[in-house]
DNA sequence: GGCTTTTTTTCGAGCCTCGAAAAAATAGTG
DNA sequence: CACTATTTTTTCGAGGCTCGAAAAAAAGCC
């Protein structure tokens, strides 16, 4: 549909766009050869000698003879194209519950160093969360052993909901406090483009990178802790809502008017899956007592006694699992079926929660094929969350190094041809 | 993000993708100046007037100077262009519920001949169904009257559930067959390229053409008739499941293990707001009782005994917009609000189902603006469906004269140039 | 060392878009 | 009615980009 807008495609765009190409398929590749990288874009020899050797002129891409030791095959060897790790850096901060995590990734992708701070997100008033988070990417910044190319992109990752535009958090779990325009704050404070990303979309774009077979076109990441939320990829590309950013996944309504979630409503996916809603109803709680916050340890022993033995506790991971299956089948039924990754401390219950879930899911449009749905299990989210600011923000560096490099090129001159 | 497909960009695809623009911009504007075009595709005067020259020399577009009639500015006056009617026609086929009907369309949107045909879909057997619309559309094809450029692309409508590559009919509430191939079967019995539609996206398409303004990026069709159908615009994209295609958004699950549904499962959108769900509710019957197909007479009697006086006719269509608006209320904490257009028998009703389907959205996550979000309705579903198909078909067309179009000029030779 | 094979680079041809200038077509003006 | 101002459209040369073919480079093989 060429309905919405219709920008005409200029002749520099063509340049500016296969550049794009050639250095998103060096990333994805690894070390690619002139020869591949003209396999999987489809343009011609000439075209790939022509740009990379304008993007190893400009210090963009790297020539690595090093492909394979020893060549066993006849003819010119080919020689890899890698990144060049000194072309930039990117800084990603990840604010999760009491826990703030920095990071600063070479082009290559490699950490080259990282801090972490514990604090006290849910009392912390609104300059002091914020001044934290400035003070430690300046204390990251500003590092003398940092000897990178500068820092071209910040990637900043939470919990809850942030903007389109992917400037501002709107609201999170692990504070009372909204709006705050992370992205612009930083951005101001430092120079340096910087943008505000969801967790879980994160935690998708990850999976997409660590594991392209199984996490390509169409796949779900929902993370299992606290709260639920989701992360979820359409044809290939991360789909965020028209205002906010994220799917509220955990706020689809299970059971009208039903137990009582974080939200202050009633009845969401999250209301009986959450963390606090396992717990409640493990404890025997009304589903109508407040919501609590339940460290990993307690959710983790909490699985423990539900495997040992039949009990309130077992129960309660069925009836997350039913909620689960339920909100599963009813998003499968919008978009069909896809692979699921399941995050999060709770992901490591997932036995306890898997049988229930699938039961649910069976009885839904979408759990038509319920058995070819398959699940995955990676317990640790933040790790994941890191990953995935990281790919986030490398590769808008990728996206952005094209559009000036036809500037660059004109300032760095052409001493070669 | 580039992560799917690295598909490099030739040289020649530049003026096939800026013919297309030129066209579609032609398309939407309807008689746009060179001017006109040159600002809204943001390519140069000289480059549209060459493209435009050549879409004239190829007979794809016309100039119509009768833009203004009285050309009261100053100045070279703008010449308008204008798709040219005669250089493709498009067909459609609508098959609903006991009804089939044809339509042909020439290439400027008009509809320049049509057919209609009663049948008896539920009881027919698979060659006779498909006969019947082989049988018309021949006829359609043949009639001597029919003086235009041939008929470049067909595009059928039904409802139910179609394939991701719009080629089969997988399944329908009109019939019990399934997975008829429908577009296979046209296409090698015409040699005309065909496609299968749902008719919910093909709503979708007609509303975004017919008001643009109210219906752009991101908005929802949603069918109220016998089942519950519904077309999703997502940034200016029809939005199609991953496997097949349409938004199952009337097999959403609104209670669990609830009314039982024409599907067969339970507690779906459908069962409390489907025609035969609002019948089953208003007569007393049970909530396990078989659906029945409910005339669209007996509908709107049943609607203006509602209207009348409270009773279960009226908490039918309560209990309908309930259904509907926590079904809406999961939709838009997954995608976030967007206008809504109702459409069907059941849409004449609307007055009797807002008031609950309001109440029932502002209980969920989607309904926190629930006040802003904007409902229109539309009785009549077949018309919409028809313009879908034919603009589905008319942009299909749009794209794919100008590929062969770097033939068709080799072709046809520059005697003007 | 010469031959084969494979990768990479070079080079000219062919298009495409763009900007500037020219041409075209009209309204106003005395 | 001639002339000017104004706006649209076309023309034309310049600059870029990609492509195919051929050449060059860099190995292994005998």
């Amino acid at each position: 549909m060429f309905q919405t807008m219709s920008v005409g495609i200029r002749h520099d765009d063509l340049r500016r766009r296969n550049r794009a190409m050639v250095i998103s398929a060096v990333r994805r590749a690894g070390q690619p050869s002139r020869t591949e990288i003209a396999a999987t874009t489809g343009l011609s020899h000439s075209t790939i000698s022509a740009i990379s050797a304008d993007l190893i002129q400009e210090g963009i891409l790297t020539e690595s003879k090093a492909t394979e030791p020893t060549a066993l095959k006849r003819g010119r060897p080919q020689i890899g194209l890698a990144l060049n790790p000194e072309a930039a850096a990117v800084l990603t901060v990840v604010l999760s519950l009491n826990f703030l995590s920095v990071a600063v990734i070479d082009y290559a992708g490699q950490v080259v160093a990282e801090e972490q701070q514990r604090l006290d997100t849910l009392v912390m008033p609104r300059d002091e969360l914020i001044g934290a988070c400035v003070a430690i990417v300046r204390r990251r910044l500003q590092d003398p052993d940092l000897d990178l190319g500068s820092v071209a992109r910040i990637a900043m990752g939470i919990q809850g909901i942030t903007d389109t535009h992917a400037r501002a958090m709107l609201w999170s779990p692990i504070t009372p406090l909204t709006d705050i325009p992370f992205a612009d704050i930083l951005e101001t404070e430092f120079g340096i483009p910087a943008t505000m990303e969801n967790d879980c979309n994160m935690m998708a774009v990850a999976l997409q990178w660590r594991d392209p077979e199984r996490y390509r076109d169409d796949f779900i990441a929902i993370l299992l802790s606290h709260g639920i939320g989701m992360g979820l990829v359409l044809k290939g590309t991360l789909f965020t809502g028209t205002h906010s950013s994220g799917g509220e996944f955990g706020h689809m309504i299970h059971r009208p008017g039903g137990a009582l979630c974080r939200c202050g409503r009633r009845g969401c996916v999250e209301a009986y899956a959450g963390n606090y809603a396992i717990w409640r109803s493990a404890m025997n709680m009304s589903e109508d007592a407040e919501p609590v916050d339940v460290g990993d340890a307690d959710m983790r022993a909490l699985a423990a006694r539900a495997r040992e033995k039949d009990g309130p506790e077992r129960e309660a991971y069925r009836r997350a699992g039913e909620a689960l299956g339920f909100g599963l089948g009813s998003l499968f039924a919008l978009i069909d079926p896809a692979p699921v990754a399941m995050v999060g401390v709770s992901a490591a219950a997932f036995d306890l929660i898997e049988p229930a879930l699938r039961e649910a899911i069976a009885q839904t449009a979408g759990g038509q094929h319920s058995t070819s749905i398959s699940f995955d299990t990676e317990p640790n989210e933040l790790p994941l969350i890191r990953e995935g600011c990281a790919m986030r923000a490398l590769t808008f560096v990728d996206q952005e190094i094209f559009a000036p490099g036809v500037q660059a090129r004109a300032i760095s001159g052409k001493h070669v041809a």
